[in-house]
DNA sequence: TGTACATCAGTGAACGCGCGTTCACTGATGTAC
DNA sequence: TGTACATCAGTGAACGCGCGTTCACTGATGTAC
């Protein structure tokens, strides 16, 4: 078996090469075919052939924009940094939690709306910085500093508004960013999205320390409030211990 | 450059063969090789032949064992789920809290020891069934199961033993897992461990609805902590908000 | 006890493939004169 | 206005590499007689 199975584009289209002095416009081009590579298969698909082959443009056409493939890999993902943190930034709400809800939502819309590309995103954070150093990773960080600042801002406003009774804002910001990671980690891996918004109310509201009566009364309370889209290794343990 | 960097083992030894009926032997050798080459880079260096180098045999020798490289890395993961069970299922504690929070430790020291074999069993998890399907990636969800369960029944003993004033234990087991999966996540991120217990401990009591009086005064709550190893992203953010 | 033989554990060479990268090139297009 | 030219945008062929997989094989070792 031959190591790549995408054999299945060989050109798509003849395509009509930049006017001169417009020779960057290619630039977003292969962006955007790395970025389609990586949310239709996995990081590994994302091949600097297998771009020049979605852009519809021979491989070396690509080094005039990249330096390789790890620049176009680092490319797609700080990108995708960019994206994440305008989506935050543009949720919206009336007061102070329900702009904390609308970001936390706008959050894990996006892990589930292109899973690939969001582990990809920090999985290339959690690679240490010296394996190919001098390549401009570094900022990286910066750019998840940025996405969750804007989370750790919207919770500090609910603590200054009254809203959340959280004694150290602080550490909940940490302990929301991580729990929405990890809640945004299994919906990038559980692909039947929607997910049911009265798990991610709650456990947002509880690391959040909002106060129960911002929240909207849950549909149903009951007990066993029944999972039924979560993937099978929740809803097994679930069914064991309820 | 060539794909591969890993030029510096052409043949560990010169390996004695198995005496005549222990030729299985070499699948436990096979497995070690491949999650000692999972460890030390990533899941893109566990291939076929680099398994085979660092085993010491040749690649077609591989074949009698594993029916090629996804059988490999499926093995690796599916040990190391188990691996990640026995653990938790070790974790002692003299009362249901401290089992539970051993159990807690327990689960992000497997992270941050193997943070690629870590994130290399979700991923694997992630990926949808359909890909390869009959390679018997089914099992992988019951591992997965079997080690969140060894969790969600300590909490269920807090419960029941009046130490977690939890309503819906269901659904803070959930909690629990998914923050524990986001700090093992950033654990396995962050290079730099160990984790101030600080912030594990209180993430975790929080989540599972402990009562502060079967935590130990911590040793410094003062209101900014001073998360210093924690990474560069999360620390940032601290500092612009705190 | 000796010997032929079947089986086991593993090898070495070879295949075709996609990969990243290089090199010299081609044709269009804007610009200087 | 016309024309030579520099530059730009991108190509096609080729390289050496590691990969997964196959095939026929080799030598050791246990076993039947």
């Amino acid at each position: 078996m031959p190591i790549a199975t995408d054999t299945s584009a060989p050109r798509r289209t003849l395509r009509p090469r930049n006017r001169r002095g417009e020779g960057n416009h290619l630039r977003a081009e292969i962006l955007a075919a790395a970025t389609d590579l990586l949310d239709h298969g996995d990081e590994r698909a994302v091949t600097l052939r297998a771009v020049a082959r979605r852009a519809g443009i021979s491989a070396p056409s690509i080094y005039p924009h990249f330096a390789g493939r790890p620049a176009i890999v680092l490319a797609v993902i700080r990108e995708a940094f960019a994206d994440l943190t305008g989506r935050l930034e543009a949720a919206a709400g009336e007061d102070a939690p329900q702009r904390l809800h609308a970001a936390c939502r706008a959050y894990l819309d996006f892990a589930a709306a292109h899973p690939e590309r969001y582990r990809a995103m920090f999985g290339e954070l959690a690679r240490p910085v010296a394996t190919d150093s001098g390549t401009g990773r570094g900022d990286l960080a910066t750019l998840g500093a940025d996405a969750l600042e804007v989370l750790s801002g919207a919770l500090t406003d609910c603590v200054t508004s009254g809203h959340s009774t959280s004694t150290d804002p602080c550490a909940d910001a940490i302990a929301l960013w991580l729990g929405l990671h990890g809640l945004a980690h299994q919906l990038a891996m559980a692909h039947s999205f929607p997910w049911p918004a009265d798990l991610v109310r709650p456990f947002v509201a509880s690391l959040s320390h909002l106060d129960a009566a911002d929240d909207p009364p849950a549909p149903a309370p009951a007990p066993a409030p029944a999972p039924a889209p979560a993937p099978e290794y929740i809803s097994t343990t679930l069914r064991k211990n309820a």
